[in-house]
RNA sequence: GGCCUGAUGGCGGAGUGGUGACGCAGCGGACUGCAAAUCCGCGCACCCGAGUUCGAUUCUCGGUCAGGCCUCCA
């Protein structure tokens, strides 16, 4: 089985090969906690995770290293901390916590690292001396900036020329700029906002170089996969590899495998903050279950764009009310093996074909409906194995089937499905049926079976 | 303007130079006191034009449309 994965820089999908299978690296750009993530932050998060258990499956859950930055220095922290008069660690601590508890609920793995700006700044700023004495970076009027011209292959991974940005350049340079591309490292800042001491004056890290560093830090050059969205590839991964390169020359490359996951839509423009299009993550996972949106995060393949509507994640609920009612038609069998299916497995080797893998989960489904007995507690066994490799079926079938009904609602239902299994076993028809349509009045949908019945709520909860 | 994606059935969405996944929805049947589920079966698609080919949804070229990046952005 290979590991194949798309390689931005290379335009294909290339064979994975890690620098050491014993010590595999991943690194994602993670958020910048100012407010709620939306639902197009997410799919980053879960694609990503769906890398890593897969690695993880691959290589050993010991083996793999996987570090996501968290950005708590910039313009919309500082004018959140104003607008709220507290200072910015009370703002980035919130959403922080709000993104991790939200990306727990998605089924995400915390990344082994979860690394801060504002905890990185002595590397960022041992890291800007390099790139100065290296001749990489220059200073001007308190900034010190990257020179893009010090790196022969800037652009390479865009795939535009110095000279295209030249001619494109839509926004005012800087006059102080060498080059129109020439990016910030560092940048004095204003009254009011967080300031640390460097070696080229008080001031704050630029977007890019934190990144770098903390790839520095914690992962050491080169690493085996960079991930991120289809938007950070120009600038921000560009930038990030020409300084993190000219920062280190002993490095043999910068990132093997770059990955870039396309955008969700809404009404096929892209999710995004700034146009106000967003679905928020935390306001989603309170009316449907976090599983069902992993699901339909993931029921595209992550390079392709995803229009996000409310179908999909019916769709998605539809689809696990599937697999979760086969488990619960073989709760009596007893599962054999915790192998994960092979063909599922090779979809997921297939550059991540979460789609193609989903379709083997229904087959194993079906086998697991129709087979006898030696063949469904295999089935079974792959059902459960497969999905717990992508975070999916873990949960016990009735509790997915109740949702989230509180302990006295499910005791009530409970005790009228016990008086209608009575009446039913007495053949009596009316008060089954009125039983049945008490349930219905409380959302509550009752499926008879030989000996009794089980229930699901309609409407989720 | 430069660079880059994508266009598949009612919907979502894989994939393939020739028998056209999978899921949801729909239809017929089996089963069923009712209901649901399940099982068996059915229908429905590859943006337009040209080219290559015995044969293209799949390859090439052109076009149309949609979207992205070039400025904060997953």
């Amino acid at each position: 089985m290979t590991l194949t994965l798309y390689d931005t820089m290379a335009r294909a999908k290339r064979p994975f090969v890690p620098v050491n299978p014993q010590r595999v690296t991943m690194y994602v750009c993670g958020p910048t906690v100012y407010n709620y993530a939306h639902i197009g932050n997410a799919r980053p998060v879960v694609v990503f995770d769906v890398l890593y258990r897969v690695l993880r499956h691959i290589y050993g859950e010991g083996h793999v290293l996987y570090a996501a930055n968290v950005t708590d220095v910039d313009d919309r922290i500082n004018q959140k901390a104003v607008e709220e008069g507290v200072g910015i660690r009370v703002i980035t601590d919130r959403y922080l916590a709000v993104y991790n508890a939200d990306m727990a609920v998605l089924g995400a793995l915390r990344p082994t690292f979860q690394p801060r700006a504002t905890e990185t700044i002595d590397a960022i700023v041992a890291m800007i001396g390099r790139l100065v004495a290296a001749g990489a970076a220059y200073a001007a009027e308190g900034h010190v900036l990257f020179d893009t011209q010090a790196y022969a292959d800037y652009g390479k991974l865009s795939g535009r020329s110095l000279d295209d940005m030249i001619a494109g350049a839509r926004v005012d340079v800087a006059p102080y700029k060498r080059h129109p591309a020439d990016f910030v490292l560092w940048k004095p800042s204003k009254a009011g906002e967080p300031v640390w001491d460097g070696p080229f004056g008080p001031g704050r890290p630029g977007w890019h170089i934190e990144c770098s560093a903390m790839i520095e830090q914690a992962l050491g050059l080169p690493i085996d996969i960079h991930g991120g969205g289809a938007d950070l590839i120009f600038p921000h991964h560009e930038n990030e590899m020409a300084q993190g390169l000219c920062a280190d020359h002993g490095a043999t490359g910068y990132a093997n495998y770059w990955m870039h996951n396309g955008f969700l839509n809404m009404d096929a423009e892209k999710m995004s903050k700034s146009l106000g299009n967003v679905a928020l993550v935390h306001d989603l996972v309170a009316k449907a279950p976090g599983e069902a949106l992993r699901w339909a995060l993931l029921s595209s393949q992550y390079r392709q764009p995803l229009a996000w509507t409310d179908d999909v994640v019916a769709q998605a609920r539809a689809a696990l009310d599937s697999l979760y009612g086969a488990l619960r038609r073989a709760a009596d069998v007893v599962a054999v093996g915790d192998t994960p299916s092979e063909a599922f497995l090779e979809a997921l080797c297939d550059d991540l074909n979460t789609p193609k893998a989903y379709a083997e989960l229904f087959a194993i489904a079906k086998r697991l409906e129709t087979g006898d007995g030696v063949e469904r507690a295999l089935a079974k066994g792959e059902l459960l194995a497969s999905g717990a490799l992508i975070g999916f079926l873990q949960a016990d079938p009735e509790t997915w089937f109740h949702g989230g009904v509180d302990v006295a609602l499910a005791a009530r239902i409970d005790a009228l499905i016990a008086r209608r299994v009575e009446a039913r076993a007495a053949r009596d028809w009316a008060s089954a049926d009125a039983i049945r349509a008490e349930l219905t009045a409380l959302n509550v949908e009752v499926m008879d079976n030989a000996t009794g019945a089980t229930w699901r709520l309609k409407e989720p909860a």
